[in-house]
DNA sequence: AGTCCTCACCGG
DNA sequence: AACTCCGGTGAGGACT
């Protein structure tokens, strides 16, 4: 092995330089340290480094990628230390490298820095406020704690799995918001024109809204604001109309002539207040629209996004993302993805069986067992996915559970894992966190096993074990839930990973990610070998994550030069 | 004036 | 047919 091979730790310094050590197995330094003035010409030079260990990737990330430098992998400290602390039932306690060291050491440990609110066009994390400088030797030692306590886990090969698949979540997320999704603002105007009509010099509503809001208060026979729930609902008392609330389906309910134009009116409401011309000038620059990506956003491992909405734009507004000439959008999304993950989670041989096709994955399973009703087996299988309650799912859970003994059995413990107060993992060990709100308050010292009594605030009682309180029944369709939408994210962070790797030494680009969904922007003449990149990534994933099982999890992907053609 | 909560929507 | 899981966003309004 190459001498600048292996594993190596490195620190930023003041003003620009860095620190950087070869790491040995166990993680021990196995070299001298060297001080180099420059972080970027440090990496650089180094590229045969299989792993970077660092801090944090937002920190380090944005100074390689302004230098067009990328590094293959990284071991990202304080999203391992995030799912270690979960790991270990501890979720809440603080998470920098800082606290991590300072728990190690029996010192104070510092609380997180507060969220970074949400910023129009801000790169990265350039801004934050960066805590003290670690020193490379506590890095390490930081490190070296964490191997050990990933050893000390349940399935410590999961486990590493989904650290290392977390940091290159980290990576790609910082190359997608650095990349942006191609935006073309003018296609962008014209459809919020024709679907809101001009908008006034004052700056009020567009004309289509004022002309609904006119019709409205016309039905009412009275002034009515329609984007005050209260005074509709008080509108429509006056006319003997009771409504507890102005929800879209409760008013689909009723017979009145304001119907049909509040309809309307909270459809284009909506789309102007979120995507609407403040929207298109607050993030959208340069044909591109960058969001900031936040793996692990979630507590069940799905991305989230620090403003822009990134992961609900809505379909008439897709008619924006259009590819650069020449170029394409690959757009490609996993076919039912929670029960082919139910498959592969709970090895129940009849699931798995079902989920070893390509095809319609709710068509086979109603042949199998509903004598051929699809709406009835789809029902029935995410009934038993978000622990319904009530309805044709819950009837149909009966003919579910004799035909999938094992996956049913799966979900139902997850669900009593919740409802006693235990914690429930995803397949690559990301653990749910301990009970509603738990993040701050005077929880020291509470037993680890016992289930622990929701803290004071927020009116409610907690829960009593063996009781089924309303609270306990939420927790227990929360874990019954996480487990198996947790587990998909762990598959869709190999997936991503995996399609890093294969997009490199190509002009393709990794623009979008949405729980299930990729979006690659590449030259047209590369569109046909990222589309099979792709399929080969859901298979390293689904083998990586799940072993190897029969489950398969196939991609529908579309070549298109606008996003809003690919569906 | 700033903070927090609720509502309603969108999307998976 | 009912509205169960997860989250982000903005506006309004109550509160300090």
């Amino acid at each position: 092995m190459s001498d600048t091979g292996g594993r190596w730790a490195l620190a930023a310094t003041e003003g620009g330089g860095a620190r950087l050590v070869a790491l040995g197995p166990g993680g021990a330094p196995r070299g001298p340290v060297v001080t180099a003035p420059d972080l970027v010409t440090a990496v650089r030079d180094r590229p045969h480094v299989e792993r970077w260990v660092w801090r944090s990737t937002p920190e380090i990330h944005p100074r390689l990628l302004d230098a067009g430098v990328r590094v293959e992998r990284c071991h990202d400290i304080e999203a391992a230390e995030q799912l270690l602390l979960g790991h270990e039932g501890r979720l809440g306690e603080p998470r920098s490298a800082g606290a991590a060291l300072a728990r190690l050491r029996g010192g104070p440990v510092p609380p997180d820095p507060p969220p970074r609110s949400a910023e129009p066009g801000a790169q990265s994390s350039l801004f934050d406020p960066v805590p003290v400088p670690l020193p490379l030797e506590s890095l390490v030692e930081v490190y070296g704690e964490q191997q050990r306590r990933l050893d000390a886990t349940e399935h410590p090969g999961r486990m590493r799995l989904l650290v290392a698949a977390e940091s290159a979540g980290m990576l790609v997320a910082g190359e997608m918001g650095r990349a942006g999704l191609p935006w073309r603002a003018d296609v962008h105007r014209r459809v919020l024109a024709e679907l809101l009509g001009e908008r006034y010099a004052g700056g009020g509503e567009p004309r289509r809204l004022a002309e609904l809001a006119d019709e409205i208060s016309a039905a009412f026979g009275r002034r009515v604001r329609p984007e005050l729930p209260a005074e509709v609902i008080k509108a429509f008392a006056r006319d003997g109309v009771r409504l507890r609330s102005t929800r879209r389906w409760e008013l689909e309910e009723i017979d009145h002539p304001a119907v049909a134009p509040l309809l309307e009116y909270k459809r284009l409401y909506r789309i102007w207040v979120a995507h609407g011309w403040s929207w298109l000038q607050d993030w959208v620059r340069d044909g591109r629209f960058r969001p900031s990506y936040l793996p692990g956003g979630t507590v069940s491992g799905r991305w989230t996004t620090q403003g822009g909405g990134a992961l609900q734009i809505p379909r008439v507004i897709r008619r924006a993302v259009v590819a650069d000439d020449g170029w394409r959008l690959v757009v490609a999304d996993v076919a039912q993805m929670e029960p082919r993950v139910l498959a592969a989670i709970s090895r129940d041989p009849g699931l798995m069986e079902v989920a070893g096709h390509d095809g319609d994955l709710y068509a086979l399973l109603s042949d199998r067992a509903f004598s051929g009703d699809r709406e009835q087996a789809k029902l029935a299988l995410l009934g038993a996915i978000y622990g319904q309650t009530s309805g044709d799912g819950l009837r149909n859970l009966a003919a579910l559970r004799r035909r999938f003994p094992a996956a049913v059995a799966h979900v139902d413990e997850a669900a009593r894992a919740g409802e006693e107060g235990r914690l429930v993992r995803t397949w690559l060990g990301r653990t749910s966190p301990r009970a509603v709100g738990r993040d701050e308050g005077d929880e020291a010292g509470l037993p680890q096993e016992a289930p622990e009594p929701a803290p004071g605030s927020g009116g409610s009682d907690g829960f009593t074990p063996g009781h089924s309180s309303a609270d306990a029944r939420a927790r227990g369709r929360f874990t019954r839930n996480f487990v198996v939408q947790g587990s998909a994210a762990d598959w869709a962070l190999l997936l991503l990973a995996a399609l890093r790797q294969a997009l490199s030494g190509i002009r393709a680009e990794l623009v979008f990610f949405q729980h299930d969904e990729v979006i690659v922007h590449c030259p047209a003449e590369e569109a046909e070998t990222v589309a099979r990149a792709i399929g080969r990534a859901a298979g390293i994933a689904g083998e990586a994550a799940f072993g190897r099982t029969p489950v398969r999890f196939p991609l529908t992907t579309a070549v298109v030069e606008c996003y809003a053609d690919a569906k």
